[in-house]
DNA sequence: CAAGCATAAGTTAACGCTGTCATATAATAA
DNA sequence: TTATTATATGACAGCGTTAACTTATGCTTG
């Protein structure tokens, strides 16, 4: 039979609420009478109920991850992140998968917070912007923090990484060695993310005095399938680009695909870049050129965040990191 | 506020009892009396406390899932499968990563059950054959099922594939191609799928009168730098195979991009296979012939299986799927 | 030296459900 | 007709904690 908190009180000859004290590391406990709990704690190997705990306290000792992505290696860092920042903190983690776009989405938040009684919540992106979730978690009064939002930033703490800038400095390294026709293929429209890349790739070209060119823009859903589609149009070009920068590495695997299904020899006939440095990147032929996206350090910090209660919104940035590898070299003179 | 089982009771003019049967769906609830219950729920949005139930009741409509696993694609997999049945059940998932040879193991479990109550377990490979906390989960009587076990069949319910036939499978395919040369590099030593992959492919040479010759098989720890480390070797013999059967896909990318280092050209000089069809295999060039694991779908299977509550334990066996792409071809003639 | 306060405990009532038992009525069997 | 059983509902205790309050003791402080 499973200890109770009776049992322990009983073997230290204490009262049930001494206990508590002790578990919830509570003032006006003396050290002797702590100890004692602590030992008697340890022999009867008592975990505390979290049923009751939640139903008594004001607190569930959990916290929820919602998530909608696509990618598996953007979730598992994610998961491990918020993960790891949990057990420090002896918190139990609910992982909710959902739909950001689903109309069902607020029932969905509203009817984990009801049954779970969580302390706080994680929102990855694309959550981040769905924003009737967002209110449903505020009428509740949940606090959250989000991991790269896209919007209203001034919402709640979040924390981010800089994907103007990073997507300005892939363009740049891509410019530095020479390229000027640059095609880039955008990200899925609901990630806010998507539109930072690519202004950041204008801006980047902006600064180099290249003139932007439409037709080397190319829509894109973040997925293997979208990137060849893509490749495909700009290869066909008369005039077709000497690097290509895809918004993440799905959509890069795709572009060398294409490349090498076209018998084109990377990079000499073409530079590749891609965007997150997941473990598909050093998987590839050639490996990829791309931009490390700090995810599971997001996650951890935007967890510590979420823990540290502040009142007013906090804002964390983490650098990210251009990574070179074999997918990007000088164009071929011609 | 949020709205209690007192409210719905008081909005339907009957006892919290009787709530309690409809949420439950117990018998002896007349139909009027019913519709009325629902329609006091769903007008307060009512959704019992979690907490309250598991505190009060024999369930708690949780169950975990306990996993240790280096790819990112299998336990996404995974929590997807298992995730679609316990939605449909209603049932919350606690997802708890763990390390299988930690000795603290057990009391990672242990503790788990205590605090949580948890209904049952989904243990997935490589955590299905810790047989420490196998011993804990029936100490304590918790149901459990085991997606893919190595040990002890006999001991629980499971859902696994056929490791042995789908690598015979796959041998034979190269077989038929007119390799006889194959190399094999065997998988992580924890994972008992990995001898019974060794062991299919043995079973098909042997069935095809090919000599086994153990140079060409290479040890390694399912992950891409394992895989170069493999071809490396294989590739440096007098006699290099002319096709390479990697008992992952993550090792088998391992195998292209040395092949492509090499300056080979796939699949004319070597013929290159994985195991599990993860997104990668799709995205690698040439794309990779691979067996398809149906890891999703077993998770799906492991938890009906749960939750169907056999008092015996019950196996099911899902099939595998030969997936043949550009990575594999006849040999150059020579 | 009495009043006030910090410290160190204990007592008891919730928290929101489910399990058990009791009760009432309708349907069926003897 | 009466006894028995199936159906339908309610009353109430109790699950294992924490919150709020109470009590007791020693230490300051004016």
């Amino acid at each position: 039979m499973r200890a109770t908190i009776k049992d322990v009180s009983a073997l230290a000859q204490v009262s049930i609420k001494t206990v508590s004290r002790v578990l919830n590391n509570e003032r006006y406990v003396s050290e002797e009478v702590r100890a004692r709990v602590e030992k008697a704690v340890a022999e009867l190997s008592f975990k505390p109920s979290a049923a009751a705990r939640t139903l008594a306290g004001r607190r569930s000792h959990q916290i929820a991850l919602i998530y909608d992505n696509h990618s598996p290696h953007y979730i598992h860092q994610i998961q491990t992140g918020v993960w790891a920042r949990c057990i420090e903190e002896g918190v139990r983690l609910l992982a909710q998968p959902s739909d950001a776009a689903s109309p069902q989405l607020v029932d969905e938040v509203g009817a984990l917070i009801d049954q779970t009684q969580v302390d706080g919540v994680i929102l990855s992106s694309p959550m981040t912007d769905a924003l009737s979730a967002l209110d449903e978690l505020e009428r509740r009064g949940i606090p959250y923090v989000r991991i790269s939002p896209g919007t209203e930033h001034g919402r709640s703490s979040s924390v981010s990484m800089d994907d103007v800038q990073a997507a300005d400095d892939m363009t740049s390294h891509l410019i530095a060695l020479g390229h000027r026709r640059i095609g880039f293929i955008v990200g899925h429209p609901n990630h806010t993310a998507s539109d930072q890349r690519l202004f950041g790739y204008r801006r980047a070209l902006d600064r180099a005095n290249i003139e932007f060119e439409p037709k080397y823009v190319r829509p894109g859903l973040f997925d293997f399938a979208s990137g060849e589609a893509a490749a495909d149009i700009l290869l066909d070009l008369p005039q077709p680009p000497t690097a290509i920068f895809a918004s993440n590495d799905d959509m890069a695997a795709g572009v060398l695909t294409v490349a090498h299904r076209r018998g084109l020899s990377m990079p000499r006939d073409l530079s590749v870049a891609g965007f997150d440095d997941t473990a598909l990147a050093s998987q590839l032929w050639p490996p990829l050129t791309t931009v490390r996206q700090p995810t599971r350090d997001l996650a951890y910090a935007a967890t510590a965040l979420l823990f540290e209660g502040q009142a007013k919104a906090v804002h964390r940035r983490l650098p990210h990191e251009l990574v070179l590898r074999a997918s990007t070299s000088a164009p071929q003179s011609r």
